[in-house]
DNA sequence: GTCACTAAATGACTTTTGGTCACTTTGTGA
DNA sequence: TCACAAAGTGACCAAAAGTCATTTAGTGAC
């Protein structure tokens, strides 16, 4: 059977995937180079091409395999969360892990808008796949939400800060700090989700 | 004398920026070419480089006359504003404006976060001539903040959440609008404004 | 008006990088 | 052992930023 060459082949994908994800959160995703992905990985650079069809969909493939990871941790922590405070705490953890992912979250944010440019690729990391679901919000969040505010829209303010707050970190200017953006994202969900709008 | 001719490149380098702004505004700032900008007023390629001495430099160059325009505009509406409301409410005016002016604020978006990536180029963006400046939290919010709390760090968090709002509204999914940006914005502006910390 | 000089403008050329493809090498199973 | 298919290769192509020797045109002295 053709079992050991599926195999290679296999081997080989993981290899790229771990010398890309390596090499994007060193240096960038528009700045590392595909001959240097496969270089790094032992390859030449036609081989990448049997994998993925360009650059941008390896990122897509480790995006959705951090994410699924991040994601699972998320879920797990939010068990045994019972008030919106304890939610947003479980939340708050789960994007904190992701700024120290290394450099993760700055390419992450990089792809992203990069990605906005191109109408397929958006769509694709539009996907709740790639996102920072918004869903978690209608699901976990919602029943504790007295104002009658929308419980995805406190989570799409949530991220918008959060990614606000990575550009903030990626210019290093230093005004504000994660503990700033933490004490100002579970300010602002709260008062979201309990005060009465006027 | 040679006046005509330090006019004509004058005239020569509007023509560049007016074609370089036009461009980027319609289809973002990396997939505009310098070819495209010199053919877009008429003229070579290398008359581009006459005048600056890479694409980078040229979006460097409309910023700061953006900025320049879009800070005039704000700070005369400052002028007569007399509570922290009515601070705000100048304040996010400003930053509506640069929401409709076309889709500036989307290349504003990409070219930050390119920039990121290039330690001078970076260097460059975080004077306070390019960025939302936080300098105007210290002079005109502060004496409004009854909470102790930094009031260039109340600037710092206003700046996230509206990036954080544009790199939403480029991946348009449309879960809040620039209502609800504003509402949040205001709301936590406020909280941290007025809201002594336990 | 002419001539030497300088500034403006040109476009062919170089380099880099994403992506292609015809070809070589290696494993498979009859 | 041999035919076939799959893995792997690297020369090649196209696009785009940036360079520079060359051409074109305005300037001022005579």
């Amino acid at each position: 059977m053709a079992r050991k060459q599926q195999e290679k082949s296999l081997q080989t994908q993981r290899e790229l995937l771990d010398s890309a994800e390596k090499l994007f959160a060193a240096k960038g995703f528009v700045a590392t180079t595909v001959a240097e992905i496969t270089s790094d990985a032992g390859y030449a650079k036609g081989n990448f091409y049997r994998h993925w069809q360009s650059k941008d969909e390896i990122m897509l493939a480790i995006i959705a395999i951090k994410m699924q990871s991040y994601r699972a941790m998320r879920d797990a922590a939010l068990q045994d969360a019972h008030s919106l405070e304890e939610v947003m705490d479980r939340i708050l953890d789960f994007l904190e892990t992701m700024i120290d992912d290394r450099n993760w979250s700055s390419v992450f944010l990089e792809f992203t808008i990069h990605a906005s440019r191109n109408e397929e690729l958006r769509a694709q990391l539009n996907q709740s796949l790639y996102r920072l679901s918004n869903e978690i919000f209608d699901d976990i969040v919602a029943p504790y939400v007295q104002s009658g505010y929308p419980a995805r829209k406190i989570g799409a303010l949530n991220t918008a800060l959060f990614e606000g707050f990575l550009i903030h970190s990626l210019l290093g200017t230093g005004t504000i700090d994660r503990k700033d953006f933490r004490r100002a994202a579970m300010k602002l969900a709260l008062a979201n989700a309990l005060d009465v709008q006027e």
